[in-house]
DNA sequence: CAGAATTAATCAATCGTTTGATTGAGTCAA
DNA sequence: TTGACTCAATCAAACGATTGATTAATTCTG
């Protein structure tokens, strides 16, 4: 059997998705032509017509493609008991730490892989301006995340009304989030703390949520 | 003499400049063409390269009128003393609150105006990706409230390295900043809850943010 | 009139897409 | 086993449309 020429995906399509993952995400979806896809891909332009019916199919594949290869590590977490279980408040205060480590870890472990980064760059930009598949991420990625959390703020602070506990989700959240959206900034103003570690990142961020909860244990 | 046949400004390069403000705002540098912005500005596509050398000279141009049109409100906020000050602690907490309080109201106030939410969303586009304006956009924008932040921070907390201010730092913008990132999702998810009040939100935030720093009246 | 401002028309380049030909592997009757 | 046929995959080439930029003529203004 002839072995593949490069350490390329044998599969045309393949090579397709991945080259327009790392082009889409770095230029934008109008910034990049079909031309510098195929020709990154080593494949003929027309491919992108063939298997994907267009620029606007080759796109939605990626995202897909991107769907995959970015799975939510939420399945992870422990679920929520009811407000009236008896050990509620710990198995909550458990269910803070563990959210955020793994919300972190899931945030910072994709920029290992430049193909994972650029498919999590991508889907967060999907998410910022709200395209045709912002229900899909919504329920594959962030509601997960936000029913847990809240699940764990309602019985952490049963005293607050609904909107009091989508400002904490939110505020948790964005503590973390802020780290993907304005990378260049903070690492203009951070020098040595950016990119910030996994593991010290999620631990102050578990102690400084739950101060800010009201439910940290006295003299943190 | 002859009044505007409409309610746009009469000088053809701020026609060119707002109607390039809301198009690139919606569309991105790639996504609109100079024919379609010459039309919105009722303008010839040639007037572009004339005043401003091109499309790029037109966007740094719409970049630069967006520098102007949304001010940064950090200079209302007060000087924060040296940790030395009698009174460091009092005010470094104060400063705390009024910082909260104007950059949420920066955040969201810029919504009100058509115009003013485009600049705002391209400024923030620029922030993120981190073009050649970056360190403009850092100067004027962000470095201001990252140094008057700081200075509250270590006052409120000298035990804390330079890492755990920097995440705390981190940890308070994203808590507000995240309404623009993500707002569809966050409007998706949080239902009547959207978009946030402004004072009901700098006031949980500014509680929510005090008891992080571990320097909150007890019993909050 | 002189110079700045504006226009319609046009430029070369690039866009996404389409076309027609070619390849190579599989199918099946003879 | 052969030869004719099928079909999906791939290619180079070209399509019409649109891009940003440019030109030359025209209008406005002081």
């Amino acid at each position: 059997m002839v072995q593949p020429l490069n350490d390329l995906p044998h599969d045309i399509k393949l090579r397709l998705v991945e080259a327009a993952t790392l082009l889409f995400a770095e230029k934008g979806f109008d910034g990049v032509g079909l031309r510098e896809i195929a020709s990154a891909a080593h494949a003929n332009s027309a491919m992108v017509a063939y298997h994907f019916g267009g620029k606007e199919g080759l796109y939605l594949a990626v995202l897909r493609a991107g769907f995959e290869r970015c799975p939510s590590q939420v399945a992870q977490l422990a679920p929520i008991p009811l407000p009236s279980h008896p050990q509620a408040k710990e198995l909550a205060l458990k269910g803070i730490q563990d959210h955020i480590r793994v919300f972190v870890d899931e945030l910072l472990m994709r920029d290992c892989d430049p193909l994972m980064k650029a498919s999590s760059s991508l889907l967060m930009r999907e998410l910022a301006v709200g395209g045709p598949f912002l229900e899909e991420l919504n329920r594959d990625f962030m509601l997960p995340y936000f029913t847990h959390l809240r699940d764990c703020v309602r019985i952490l602070r049963p005293d607050w009304g609904e909107m009091e506990t989508l400002y904490a989700m939110a505020a948790i959240h964005g503590s973390a989030m802020i780290y993907k959206f304005i990378p260049a900034i903070i690492k203009l103003n951070a020098g040595s703390a950016f990119p910030p570690d996994s593991v010290s990142l999620s631990r102050f961020l578990t102690d400084h949520t739950l101060r800010a909860l009201g439910v940290a244990p006295q003299g943190a």
